[in-house]
Formats: structure tokens, C-alpha cells, sequence
DNA sequence: GCCGTTTTCGGCCCGACTGTTTTCAGTCG
């Protein structure tokens, strides 16, 4: 049994926990779960670096935590973790998640009431002794009975387009109101990032507007959680968590700063602040009393000497560093792509006929498109063999003939077989464009064996692109285990490019998995992955995650002209 | 627990809101 990195933060915030409610040192606390974030978001595998030495050097890992990761990977056990757990139940820490309860009245319960789960809190409440404990009052109590009643989990992330659902009319009807100047939808959202925890919404309102009070009237909200002169905490119908903040002119890059996070990124930033002898805050950069920068987001970056940082970027990852250099990468835009290399039509399992695709994507100002229909496999539903597949290229070869300043690549998705043969035969490739390759079944194999697989694909001598590289599915299906750095250099190797796959529910590669793709000199190509016209759009979702992920132009196979990816593709 | 052209020790981001206080701790982001 392998540990992976996940393996290794879930450790590392159980840690945290457990500490946090023995009220151990914050600071101790913070690293912790600082050390948790770092390694989640890690490209590599930690079991397959190099021990002590290589951890580190990781910033946010020190000696002490390098031996603790070695010792986990070594035995699959953590001393350090299992001595808390006597400590404090493993039960107890579900009790943190609760709203109201923190560390010191968990810690509470436990010592005066000998509370020590959720149970035990519901028979606490039901017998009255929970106002007996210092610090409980009448309002926490009926909040803890209203959570324990729901009995919901929390902290769900949504994909963040199911969160755009709900984040433009929300923005739509706080702009309408007046005295409303703006309104930006900071946080994660902003960021780009795949899912979405939670709305922070930014409110540019003069004096004497009441947004906060407009706020209740929304219709799709299910509850005001808090409100306050400038702030309001709210659920929308869906379970959606919803925080408004409203600031005035003068402050709203600093606090569009603010609440665009990251967390990491803003404490990077105000400790640069500190340094200066200044102060950062949602409120504007400060020297005493004096206002230094805020009003954009660009005059605070500015003046604490640093190139303005794209929102996808600020993760801590080096951008700060690079901004300071003046080194930050020029990012992917959407108006660079010309073309899109993954595109399927109702020949298998789209919706949509071939000129109604080349038509949507024309309206998406796109030159070019492949048609990338599913190859015939066990479990792919009118999925094309040899024959169909040569039936598609000849109408796609007619219709190119009427096209003006549009072309339509002729290409096909084949499944990479659990021995890492191909769905079609290497002769019915022979006359495609673009051959797409991925894994549809067989997640699960042994790394060893996934990786052999993936690797023995790509060797066929048609196979140009690996789409959706890990297989991961947002919220239902982890990456599969294999080699990334292997076959990222493989790909490189023979040409190809790596996928960035924009559907909502995939996009594929993971942005840290894109950084290190690119850091190695892979090619890459964004694609919708299109099953009808309107998917087309899936194109701004893997732009996102691109720049995330670091991606400037020139990493990205299909901003070319069609001829220069026909010629490489062909190669 | 981490980290360092202000430091190998002594710092570690900053503020709003709530509830229980009688001037503020705890929680949250």
C-alpha cells in the first residue's frame, strides 16, 4: 500500500486539529496545516522523491517534517499523530466542523461536560447542562441544535460552474441596486479554481446605499447567517454559502485584493507590507494613518514594488517572487486560440451534426476544429469502426471544400486498451489529422501497470495527443496512480501534446499537474471536448485552468495556424 | 513548526461579527 500525498496532508490537518484543540501554539498550528495545503497541491508524488534532503527544501517543510512525512512513507504510521489520538477521541474533532465551535469550546466540552462527539453533545443539549459550560449561551446552543439536526457534512466544494449558476445573478441583482457602483465576484471563483466553496462577493456602495438590507429580499437565499454595518454571511437554496462585503471607492482594489485570497498569497503580501514598515489590509496599503495605495488592485501590487499578479496565479506558488523580478509568465488569453483539437458530433455520442459543430465553432471565432469521434470499443456507444470512420473523413473532406478561411482536421478519440493496444488498428488512423488517445476503464491498475499502458500508446505511431491525462472526475473519480513525469516526457518526446480538458466536470490535467507539465517543456493542447454546439464554451474553462497552471501561449499547440498543427501533428 | 540583507531566536496578517460580556474572547474568513 502506497502513501500518497493526500495521504500525508489529510495527516498533517488531523494533526492540526488535535493540537489546535489541546491549545497548542497557533503558530505550531498554522504550519501544519500550511505544511497540509503545500502538499495537497504538490506535482509530485513525495513517495517517489528522495527522502529527508528533497522534503526540506520544500518551502513550508522543515527537518522536523520531512522525518515525519519519511516516517509515514516508511511505515505507513505516525507516532506523533497516534499519541494525540489517545489524547483526544477521534469523534471529538468531527465537533469542530459544528458552527460556534472552535478549539477552545470543543475543549470545553470535553473537560466540563465530558463531551466528546456529536452524540454526546445532542444528549448534552437535551439534558440542559450545555448552559452550564462558561461561554455557552442561549444562541450557540440553538445553533448547534439546528446543525446537529441537518446532520449535513458541510465544507462541499461545488464545480465552479454549477457555482457560476448562481454567482451572475446573484452579481446581476446586487449591481441593480442603488447606489451600487460595482460588484465582483472575488474568492476561489475568481481565482479560477475548479471548485468553489463558497461566494465572496465584493460591493462597491456610496454612502446611504443599503445593500446588505437588499440583500434579504434576495429571492433564491435560504437564510442570513450574520450581518453586520459593512458585511453579511447568507445560504442560498442550495446550501450555497454567500459572503457580501461592502467597501467604499477608495478601498476596493485593496479589498478586491483581499477577498480574492489566496489565504497564503494575502500573507505573503501583507508580510511584504510589514516589512515596509506598512500596514495591508482590506482596507488599503498603509504607512500610519496615511493611505499608500487601494483603490485598485494594481496601485497595491505597485507600491509594494511588485508587477500586478493575474487572480489565477496567486497561490503562493512562486508568484510573488516572480512579480518581483518582473518574471511572471504572460498568460494564455482566450482570443489566442485558433482552433480546438477535441471535438465530437452525433456521428457517436454528440449531439450535434458536423456542420452545426463547424458552424458553433465559427461563432466562437475559432479557425479550426478536429472532429474527434469516439472509435468503436466495448462500451462506447456509436462508437466508429474503420469503415464509418473513413465514411466521416470523406463528407469531412467535401465539406472542407466549401469552407472559406475554415478547416475541419479529420481526427478520431480511440481508447487506450488495459494492455495499451488501441481501439483501431494503426492502418485506420493512417489518414487522420489528430489521433487522440485515452483511458476510458481500468482505472484502477497498479501504478507500474497504468503507466506501461499509457506509455505503450503513445508509442503507436499515429497517437498525437493524450486526452484528459489523470481521468480524474471533480468530486467522483481521483486521478488514476501512474507516472506522470514518464509520460509527461514521453509525450514530449515523440511530439505530442498533453490535454487540458474544459469540461466542467473534468478539467484535466489538475493545475499544479499543468505547471509541471509545462516546467518540462510539454506541449499542450485546450480543448472542449465538446458533445454539441454550445459546449464549444467548455474552451474558457480550460483557458482557466491553464493559467493556473502557468501556460503561456507558446506552450499551446493549437494557438498555431492550422497548416503548423498539421505539420507537427504529422511529424 | 518554519524561517532569516533587520533575526539561528523571536517573531509569525488583519479585521468583522457574534454572543456573552461589563471590556472582550472566540470564531470565521
Amino acid at each position: 500500500m502506497g502513501i500518497h500525498n493526500s495521504d500525508v496532508a489529510d495527516a498533517f490537518d488531523e494533526i492540526a486539529d488535535l493540537l489546535s484543540i489541546e491549545g497548542e501554539n497557533p503558530f505550531r498550528i498554522r504550519a501544519y496545516r500550511r505544511a497540509a495545503r503545500i502538499v495537497r497541491s504538490l506535482p509530485r508524488e513525495l513517495a517517489e522523491m528522495h527522502g529527508a534532503s528533497e522534503y526540506d527544501a520544500i518551502p513550508g517543510i522543515g527537518e522536523d517534517l520531512a522525518k515525519k512525512i519519511v516516517e509515514l512513507i516508511d511505515t505507513g504510521r505516525l507516532k506523533a499523530l497516534e499519541t494525540l489520538r489517545r489524547k483526544v477521541p477521534p469523534q471529538t474533532r468531527e465537533l469542530l466542523g459544528l458552527p460556534g465551535l472552535g478549539p477552545v469550546r470543543v475543549r470545553a466540552l470535553m473537560s466540563e461536560l465530558k463531551v466528546a462527539n456529536r452524540r454526546d453533545l445532542e444528549q448534552a443539549i437535551a439534558a440542559g447542562r450545555l448552559k452550564t459550560v462558561h461561554g455557552f449561551g442561549a444562541g450557540i446552543q440553538s445553533r448547534l441544535e439546528a446543525a446537529l439536526a441537518r446532520r449535513e457534512p458541510a465544507n462541499g466544494r461545488l464545480q465552479r460552474s454549477v457555482a457560476a449558476q448562481y454567482a451572475k445573478p446573484l452579481r446581476a441583482y446586487l449591481a441593480s441596486l442603488p447606489g451600487v457602483s460595482r460588484v465582483e465576484i472575488a474568492g476561489s471563483y475568481r481565482r479560477g479554481r475548479d471548485t468553489v466553496g463558497d461566494l465572496d462577493v465584493l460591493v462597491c456602495a456610496g454612502r446611504g446605499a443599503k445593500p446588505l438590507e437588499a440583500l434579504r429580499e434576495y429571492a433564491d437565499l435560504r437564510e442570513i447567517s450574520a450581518s453586520g454595518a459593512t458585511k453579511a454571511s447568507g445560504i442560498l437554496r442550495n446550501g450555497l454559502q454567500v459572503d457580501v462585503r461592502v467597501v467604499p471607492q477608495r478601498s476596493f482594489g485593496a479589498a478586491l485584493h483581499y477577498f480574492t485570497g489566496s489565504k497564503d498569497h494575502n500573507v505573503h503580501t501583507r508580510r511584504m507590507a510589514q516589512e515596509r514598515g506598512w500596514k495591508l489590509s482590506e482596507y488599503g496599503l498603509f504607512d500610519g494613518k496615511r493611505q499608500v495605495a487601494g483603490a485598485t488592485e494594481e496601485s497595491v501590487y505597485r507600491a509594494l514594488g511588485l508587477a500586478f499578479i493575474p487572480p489565477e496565479l496567486r497561490e503562493d506558488r512562486g508568484e510573488i517572487e516572480a512579480a518581483a523580478r518582473n518574471a511572471l509568465p504572460e498568460l494564455i488569453e482566450r482570443t489566442d486560440l485558433k482552433g480546438d483539437l477535441h471535438v465530437h458530433t452525433d456521428a457517436s455520442d454528440g449531439m450535434d451534426p458536423l456542420e452545426r459543430m463547424v458552424a458553433a465553432a465559427q461563432a466562437q471565432k475559432l479557425s479550426y476544429i478536429a472532429i474527434t469521434d469516439h472509435a468503436k470499443h466495448l462500451g462506447i456507444v456509436h462508437g466508429l469502426d474503420a469503415e464509418r470512420l473513413a465514411r466521416q473523413a470523406d463528407a469531412i473532406d467535401a465539406l472542407n471544400e466549401t469552407l472559406r478561411g475554415f478547416t475541419i482536421l479529420k481526427g478520431a478519440e480511440v481508447d487506450i486498451l488495459e494492455d495499451g493496444q488501441l481501439a483501431l488498428p494503426d492502418a485506420a488512423l493512417e489518414r487522420l489529422d489528430v489521433v487522440v488517445v485515452a483511458v476510458h476503464d481500468h482505472f484502477d491498475l497498479p501504478e507500474s501497470r497504468q503507466t506501461r499502458r499509457i506509455l505503450r500508446a503513445l508509442e503507436r505511431p499515429r497517437a498525437s495527443v493524450l486526452a484528459h491525462p489523470s481521468g480524474r472526475l471533480i468530486g467522483e473519480r481521483e486521478p488514476y496512480v501512474c507516472d506522470f513525469r514518464k509520460i509527461f516526457d514521453a509525450v514530449r518526446e515523440r511530439g505530442g501534446c498533453l490535454e487540458v480538458n474544459g469540461q466542467p466536470s473534468r478539467l484535466d490535467l489538475t493545475d499544479s499537474l499543468i505547471k509541471a507539465a509545462v516546467e518540462r517543456g510539454v506541449r499542450l493542447s485546450l480543448a472542449s471536448d465538446a458533445h454539441s454546439g454550445d459546449q464549444l464554451a467548455n474552451l474558457d474553462g480550460a483557458i482557466r485552468q491553464a493559467r493556473r497552471g502557468w501556460v503561456t501561449r507558446r506552450n499551446v499547440l493549437n494557438t498555431r495556424p492550422v497548416a503548423e498543427v498539421r505539420s507537427v501533428l504529422r511529424s
